[in-house]
RNA sequence: GUGGAUGUAGCUCAGCUGGUUAGAGCGCCAGGUUGUGGCCCUGGAGGUCGCGGGUUCGAGUCCCGUCAUUCACCCCA
């Protein structure tokens, strides 16, 4: 069908738009605060920064992607994450040059193939941030902060903050044997998903929600318990510095994200009611990544807020987003003449800074200002054969019901002075 | 990719066990004052009943398929 929209994918019309505007400015101003700076990335990314970022195993690489091939027979994919790209970005573009770190942060649309569902679209946006160049746990400590501060700042602070650590490829492979090794003797008992990841990814199975697998999750080994000397001890100090902020988290060793590239710390907000995708913001740290990308190897940590899960709790929790701005001035005619004055007029009126309108289908008079009446304008200024004799407008106050008719070169001063009050 | 629910005007829905020109509210347009909004009143426009097959004398109503929406799983923001 011509007329439809191509599945998980969303028109946001002009009310809807304000929200937005309202949480990208919000977006601008915390970043601003936090030291960050915006980068724009482009939507489609060479199909291999992905695969080799994200991880081949990954199922984001493996079934999620929008992949296809342009005209010089390249392989590109439409941006499926925001990190890799702006590792990407970071590196092609030699920020480590500048000072250290750099702070990122980036508002923009995301593609994954999915079936769509309550807060899952196929084209989704992220407001992400990046920090690159250090692996001071101060920093992770810092980038959840925010993300807290965020929300709190829409009132929302009834926050599931929930962090753990991944190790460094080190002590993560030597847990993941143990893992195995734990749950082998199991595997009759696990749900076929369970089996599924015993072969593909492990960790997974430390997320399970089917209740028979839960059993033996409760009583399988913890990361944290595997942690090298050097990841346990930034793992204390991440706990350290979300203490002086007063972060209320929880330690969930469950906590293992979808991609390949985390290291040391990840974490994952949610919020409650919000059906079963609540998660609002997941991220964690990424030190090997830059290396996996073909660069120095350099330190990084990030998260991604899904713009839309965010949308859609601040509706439900009655979020009063700012009223959108009201026209000031309909312009309301009477006959042929005066409708050339008025479009005069209108033009002088938008020059002049007051947000105005008119009508352009013909209605009678009568119908002009039920259409004043429904833009919610602030005025109508009426003009008609009487008034254009006369060389003046009648400026009716549509709040107040009242009128009164003044000279039209007085018009402007009098928007002025009642703009004030 | 898997499973469930749903698909009638722009929106929210009604349409009993299949039976003549498919309805309501809201919205939209016009009129009720040949120069005036909100409330109220009147009228009007607007529907291939998602699409395609089938059963039947006859289907919006039953059956199959398909597409879409939606909820959940996998996974994720």
């Amino acid at each position: 069908m011509l007329t439809r929209r191509p599945r998980g994918t969303a028109d946001v019309l002009p009310d809807e738009v304000a929200k937005w505007q309202h949480l990208e400015q919000k977006i601008r101003e915390i970043c601003t605060e936090y030291g960050y700076q915006e980068i724009r990335t482009p939507v489609f990314e060479h199909t291999e920064l992905f695969q080799r970022g994200l991880g081949e195993g990954t199922d984001i690489v493996e079934k999620e992607m929008y992949v296809f091939k342009d005209r010089g027979g390249r392989s590109l994919t439409l941006r499926p994450e925001g990190t890799a790209a702006a590792a990407r970005a970071y590196l092609e573009n030699n920020l480590y040059a500048g000072p250290q770190p750099t702070k990122l942060y980036y508002v923009e649309p995301l593609f994954r193939y999915e079936r769509p569902q309550a807060g899952r679209l196929r084209q989704h946006t992220q407001f992400g941030i990046e920090v690159f160049g250090t692996q001071h746990p101060a920093v992770d400590a810092e980038i959840i902060g925010l993300a807290v501060d965020f929300l709190g700042r829409f009132g929302l602070d009834n926050l599931q903050v929930r962090i753990n650590s991944l190790g460094c490829p080190g002590c993560r492979s030597g847990y993941r044997e143990r893992l195995l090794e734990y749950f082998r003797p199991h595997l009759d008992q696990l749900c076929p998903d369970c089996l599924r990841r015993f072969e593909k990814n492990p960790l997974r199975l430390l997320d399970c929600k089917v209740e028979e697998c839960r059993r033996w999750v409760s009583e399988a080994p913890s990361m944290l318990d595997f942690l090298c000397e050097e990841c346990g001890v930034h793992f204390e100090h991440l706990r350290g510095y979300l203490e002086i902020l007063n972060i209320k988290y929880e330690i969930d060793p469950g906590i293992v994200r979808g991609l390949d590239y985390y290291t040391k710390t990840v974490f994952e907000i949610k919020y409650q009611d919000l059906g079963a995708q609540d998660t609002v913001c997941g991220g964690g740290r990424y030190d090997g990544l830059m290396e996996e990308c073909g660069g120095p190897r350099i330190p990084a940590s990030g998260f991604g807020l899904g713009l839309e899960r965010l949308l859609h709790t601040l509706e439900k929790e009655g979020y009063a987003f700012p009223e959108p701005v009201r026209p000031w001035v309909y312009l309301v005619t009477a006959g042929e003449k005066a409708f050339a004055g008025g479009f005069r007029l209108l033009a002088e009126l938008r020059r002049e800074g007051f947000p105005s309108d008119m009508d352009y289908l013909g209605r009678s008079l009568r119908s002009q200002m039920k259409q004043a009446h429904k833009a919610r304008a602030r005025y109508a200024v009426i003009l008609g054969e009487e008034e254009l004799a006369r060389g003046t407008v009648t400026l009716r106050d549509l709040d107040r019901g009242e009128q009164r008719e003044i000279p039209a070169r007085e018009l402007i001063t009098e928007l002025r002075k009642s703009g004030d009050s």
